[in-house]
DNA sequence: CTTGGCACTCGGGAACACAGAGTGCCAGAG
DNA sequence: CTCTGGCACTCTGTGTTCCCGAGTGCCAAG
């Protein structure tokens, strides 16, 4: 059905539309790549290309254009990730190595993939779910009043603010961060509210009005964040040349952060390579847009996600290249802080 | 020199350009505005105002539009600030009340005045520099590594990992946390480095190193974030209709932190509201895109400053109602929690 | 100072022609 | 059966020309 010179045709037809963008015509493609045949033969490989809808024709008589089915195939059979030189393989460590705080790694990953692809990245937080405690602080703040802080082995914080049903001293205070922590500690995120049930029994009677409040703050927030935060970078590779038309769309959604979250997705295994092509993803804005996309974490668990959003017609085997190195670095600069 | 019925056509001339994107002519100023005088005349003012600098023309014998210097004039004497309707001013109060830490509060706050302005919003985060010391904690994370975190009294949280010289033990932490704390509770972010110089004498000999590595940490934190944080939303009405000339430049700006803060500036009074037009700015990027900022703050002291980025073209009298209001609500919440 | 009149300018849209790139198809060669 | 060269055909994009209309500047009269 499609022999080898007609997947090579398409591969052609991808490489150059991808750096031209513009409509690839038979003699072009003659030319530029040595298929060893001559154009009449590659026009007949193309009708059969867009008889099967890989390609198509923006009007009569102009060149070929991939369509999203082509560049599917392109991406799962006709193509292979590009690694990245080792130039960029040490500027990346170099880059990532200086942040001191999750949040600085998280705004550098993600300017660190917009440059690199020179589109949209995107980055998600490490997950809470997938996270475990490694501290709980109470800071009074009034008489009836505390903080509440849970810090995760990622680097994530989160706070809230409690107000108590009744005064209570700081010494009692104390007593209950005390016990908090010894229960809570290196406990993953998803067993809180198992191993948080039983805590208020340990406690002096009168606390535990005061203490049953924090839990149940401490639960809701687990509960609420469990919408995941996200952070995104070089918008401004969108306004560049050619892809004002599906610029509209790449904002919005990027302003929906559960719609890119979604989009994000979730796959199988750890930093494998997710690709969305054009109609592919479920969001309508969208059309003309990939998405490409990996896991990222410490060991073999996966903490959360991140990826780039461009036009259809992106590089994809850079783009991936790029793309899985920074999930890489990232897992490992968050194993070793 | 600019006599009353000048300004009047000036005054015109803004509010037709703003609100139909078109060149304006001397006769659809008649019709539209009850000037009470011909067209001929208002092209004779019309003259006058060129002469001057306040309009142009795109090419010969097309209608007028304001230069910058007129939208500042527009801006300095011919406008008032449009406050909003008590619908919008409960809607935002409704939607702020809402938000349960400090993230959350900047993140509705940009996403609502976004909405509001239908431009691009920037919101800086509460300014370190001026806020005070409300808890500071320290985590043992392993026997010689500790995780340092400072809590301020407008939410903010920082945190750094720190490297100890030698192994100290929990008990000694939960000291030197104490006298850090006892030292710096309430103590003003810009106090901080005098208040922490007589800390160690405080502590037995044997914990001076330690306490040295951990107080140099929280002070380079304080000196690194002198560098501000900053949230956006809003990127989406960029690409809505005519603006698409700026809008690489915004993009960019965006993406430049430094840049970003620069241009909300700092000005005096809290809440009197600063409008950069055009080439006012001192980014290049931004020819043809203004700037409403404002400070907000709790009690009379700033703490940080807010604002939208927009088309020179923009309702200025209701970008401003929208900026100021949303940064006394800002400020309101800010204070209550 | 204001007004109506008038000649002038120029941008933008419509109509048109044309070159060039690309296609499909066919008949002949390997 | 597959490849190839040739040829007629079909488009788009571009450049040209033309004209309309909006808007101006200037002037002379009220």
């Amino acid at each position: 059905m499609l022999d080898d010179r007609k997947l090579a045709v398409l591969r052609a037809i991808v490489e150059d539309y991808v750096s031209t963008n513009e409509p690839v015509g038979s003699k072009a493609l003659a030319d530029r790549h040595n298929l060893g045949v001559s154009p009449a033969t590659i026009r007949n490989d193309m009708a059969a290309l867009e008889e099967q809808g890989y390609i198509t024709q923006p009007h009569t008589s102009a060149g070929r254009v991939p369509t999203d089915k082509g560049y599917r195939l392109f991406v799962d059979r006709l193509s292979q990730i590009k690694p990245l030189s080792s130039a960029e393989r040490r500027a990346i460590e170099t880059f990532l190595a200086g942040a001191v705080d999750l949040d600085e790694i998280v705004m550098r990953t993600v300017r660190l993939l917009a440059q690199l692809t020179r589109q949209v990245a995107v980055v998600q937080y490490p997950s809470l779910t997938r996270s475990s405690v490694r501290h709980v602080e109470i800071v009074p703040l009034a008489e009836r009043r505390v903080m509440l802080v849970l810090i995760t082995n990622t680097g994530r914080i989160e706070q809230r603010v409690v107000d108590l049903p009744e005064a209570v001293g700081d010494d009692r205070i104390a007593n209950l961060r005390a016990v908090l922590n010894s229960c809570l500690d290196g406990c993953g995120l998803s067993q809180v509210p198992d191993t948080v049930a039983d805590i208020p029994e340990r406690l002096p009677p009168e606390d535990r009005p005061a203490a049953a409040t924090i839990l149940s703050v401490l639960l809701e927030t687990l509960v609420e964040r469990h919408e995941e935060k996200i952070a995104f970078a070089g918008t401004a590779n969108l306004a560049v040349a050619d892809f004002s038309a599906g610029l509209r769309g790449v904002l919005e959604a990027l302003e929906e952060q559960v719609v890119l979250i979604r989009l994000l997705g979730e796959t199988g295994g750890l930093s494998d390579i997710t690709v969305r092509i054009g109609s592919e993803n479920p969001y309508s804005g969208l059309r003309g847009t990939s998405i490409v996309a990996a896991g990222y974490g410490s060991g073999d668990q996966e903490l959360a996600r991140l990826g780039v959003l461009g036009p259809t017609r992106m590089d994809y085997p850079v783009t991936m290249g790029a793309v899985r190195a920074v999930a890489r670095y990232v897992g490992q600069i968050l194993a070793g802080s």
